[in-house]
DNA sequence: CGGAATCCTATCGGATACTG
DNA sequence: CAGTATCCGATAGGATTCCG
């Protein structure tokens, strides 16, 4: 064998470029974590659609999505904020319009975003042969 | 305007292809829930990693992935299977030798996790400025 | 308008124990 | 070896109500 200086050696790449990937473990560190930290959570990728279009007020935000509820849309928001994919403008002034706005490492999800569209789009044309529906309990003559 | 077929009529092309994607609400036959939904739970995206390296038992999965319980392995490789991105193989003789093998499906994921690494990768570098701490009160004078 | 505070339920995932 | 069965605490997220 060639080297032992890995768990067990042979890693693929492509699939795990460094050694943040290669993890026993869900650790936050791991850069697939970060990403899937990132859009997950339920309304979290309808949040960001439409801030791909621009930025957008709380509630321009609920007239597009209007089956969100604030709280959730709240929460939605402040955990984008904390990760600094989107800032809250607030435009002085009367009445205060508050906006959101996605940053450049807001801006940086979207090739995920295309990316999960595209796998989706393939998974969703069913395989050949379905989930191997075992026949239960075979038809006695 | 152009037309007023769509409910806010500018849709990004290369962000929401077709119709699918026009939801104004997380609905599982959207290509991005559905791919989400492959990826998502705990665990899931390091039990793929470990498939892609090629067919493994599920002894040889909790070995790889020493904090992974029993439940829960069993659990994903179940879901994975329902999606028809898993098969389970059992090789006859003694003792029973059962092993999970990647579909061509299931291959076709490889992109995603690549793209899920890339993404957080970058984003892993923290931003030039910081989630911006808002100046919480305004020094006066 | 732009949220925060509560409350409530369902599900998730970990620990432990048991089985063919 | 290859799982299943149970229990259990922690979130997640929806509904509702209230606030500056």
């Amino acid at each position: 064998m060639g080297h032992q200086t890995e768990t067990h050696g042979d890693w693929d790449a492509t699939l795990v470029p460094d050694a943040r990937g290669r993890t026993d473990r869900p650790l936050p560190h791991c850069p697939v974590e970060i990403a899937l930290a990132a859009v997950s959570g339920r309304w979290t990728t309808l949040v960001l659609r439409e801030l791909m279009h621009g930025p957008h007020s709380f509630t321009a935000l609920r007239e597009r999505l209007p089956a969100l509820g604030a709280k959730v849309l709240s929460e939605r928001l402040r955990e984008l904020a904390g990760r600094g994919l989107v800032v809250r403008e607030e435009q002085r002034g009367f009445p205060v319009r508050t906006r959101y706005r996605l940053t450049a490492r807001g801006e940086a999800l979207r090739p995920l975003l295309v990316e999960l569209y595209r796998t989706g789009a393939a998974l969703s044309v069913p395989p050949s042969v379905p989930p191997p529906v075992p026949p239960s309990v075979p038809p006695r003559a």
